[in-house]
DNA sequence: GTGAAAGCGCTAACAT
DNA sequence: ATGTTAGCGCTTTCAC
């Protein structure tokens, strides 16, 4: 490449990255030479010397969870302005292939690592944490030792779920809860108190969806055995668990079960009845997981929590119970 | 790290290897330093010595889309056992975005790049096949100049799809059709070909879902005012959009109205009713998109195209049609 | 305005 | 069995 315009490497290297004390004619000449040879720095020279990459690595457990897809959107949106771009390594549900993906993120020297799963060992994080910035997404947990949080007030967010249903005239308000995930307990804990600041605690009535794949519809089952009028669960893919169900047995959603929902996920607006759901403020929150890892470039040392406010979107699914014949 | 142990940095590189020529004693020195240092090899350098990252990039255009991260499940499954690292690079349906993003994969040398999108332009395509291996899955063209494809036979899939409704004793059966894909464009063609070879052709009703985000919506609503008593739709979520216009109309699915859909989605065991689909075998086209790197960087160099039978999964969409009155 | 030289953290070939 | 040397492709002083 140097040799094709004629000039030193160093001559290339100013060129291309556009150094002013370039005069205009080597300039033109070098650019030239490297579109003729379709000419790319290498990005794992250049990291090595800098000792920066300009990449962004994003840790994620699911890639077909949507709350965490979404995530990622407003990451990617963040690393855009920030001349950042973004790589995804994927755990697949599975913790040790967690641990092995976020090793790998770091040996590639990115910049930062946003992660977008609660399955991550705490420990495996804190190490992480002293290679390169670290924001954990979504885990109501603080960490030790440099791991930067965002998260969603999920104690507020049940409430709200629960207030509304109070609200339409539901008494008998059932609570489907998912595994022994830090948000999952969290939410749980909302519910049982907005019930009982309602005077609803001997109506509470809680399932939850152990770690088999058909856990979901199960525990469905045994919560509609109970004859709540409403639901309030975990997330969206519960919630969903519980429409499915209660189409199978003949209950009409939202005339005779109201059902809310978690994340409001697109799901929420494709199944039907289309679902009242609580909404993260999923972008903002991958924009500020973006400006953490920014921060921590730039020198912070301490760490960061940042919790935002849900809120609640209300559609199809919910509604006045009916009234006792 | 080599001071810590006190010996030199070659052997460091051995030990870590597990190289056989080193003592067991020094072996265990070095280990227990690389221990306590919590010291990891940098993927960086590595990669720059020796020309090789044990990277495979998968380019995507669209996170939200479970055909795509189905492949790239089998993508992960083969690439565990072949020892590479799967990164991903999301390109949001943004044309520009998977440019820069296929370009990002190949500066960091990743050691083959899978394809799983159907926006990438043929020329950035067959650029990149010149710096990496480049596998294509899921888009049935043909490309020159070293890109492999991976690809279901989507005119079987479509002959499949209306020759099942057809013996069910479907005729008015319609086709909600995609953009301009050429996945779309060869189902749409084999709908067309199944049609006439069951004498139906003065049958044939189709729709397309332009680039409009309410475009299914629309499609359905006007591919309904024909009064099909069947539909094949392009893809899972134009069949879910016929499912959600059909439940605002009243009609009855599947008794008044089958539903046949494409690719065979989560989403197709997920909606209501459970949704008769054409399966496309993802994981072994993801782990095919593998092989055919591997092979590559063995040394083929004859272009190689891989085509895969779908086949028709019946759910609960379709059944005979009303006798009518 | 330009080039020469050093070095980022590793591995590989060649000593010893 | 272990150490030394060179060099991967870049950026970054520092001279000229």
């Amino acid at each position: 490449m140097a040799a094709e315009a004629g000039v030193s490497k160093s001559l290339v290297s100013l060129a291309l990255r556009g150094d002013a004390g370039v005069s205009e004619a080597t300039g033109a000449r070098i650019l030239a030479a490297a579109e003729r040879l379709g000419y790319r720095s290498n990005t794992l020279a250049r990291g090595l010397v800098q000792g920066r990459t300009m990449i962004l690595g994003v840790l994620l457990t699911d890639l077909a969870n949507p709350y965490h897809t979404e995530v990622v959107a407003g990451v990617e949106e963040a690393a855009d302005t920030g001349g950042f771009t973004v790589l995804m390594a994927h755990g697949r549900r599975d913790r040790a292939r967690l641990a092995h993906q976020l090793d790998a993120l770091l040996r590639l020297n990115v910049d930062g690592v946003v992660v977008v799963s609660s399955w991550v060992e705490p420990d495996a994080l804190a190490d992480a944490a002293r290679r390169a910035p670290v924001v954990m997404v979504g885990r109501p947990e603080r960490f030790t030792g440099g791991v930067d949080t965002v998260t969603n007030d999920d104690r507020a967010g049940a409430e709200a779920a629960v207030r509304h249903l109070a609200e339409l005239g539901h008494e008998r308000i059932a609570h489907l809860s998912g595994s022994r995930s830090p948000a999952s307990r969290t939410r749980r804990e909302g519910y049982g108190e907005a019930m009982g600041a309602l005077g609803l605690d001997r109506r509470v009535a809680v399932r939850e969806i152990g770690d088999d794949p058909r856990g979901g519809e199960r525990a469905a089952e045994a919560l509609l055995a109970a004859r709540p009028t409403a639901v309030f669960a975990v997330n969206d893919l519960a919630a969903l668990a519980v429409l499915d169900r209660a189409h199978a047995e003949g209950i009409a959603v939202p005339e005779e079960l109201s059902v809310v929902g978690y994340d409001n996920t697109a799901l929420a607006d494709t199944v039907r009845p289309r679902l009242t759901s609580v909404d993260q403020p999923r972008l903002v929150m991958g924009g500020l997981a973006v400006e953490m890892v920014v921060e921590r470039l730039s020198g912070r040392t301490e760490d960061r929590h940042e919790v935002l406010t849900p809120s609640l979107v209300i559609r199809a699914s919910t509604a006045r119970p009916a009234t006792e014949g």
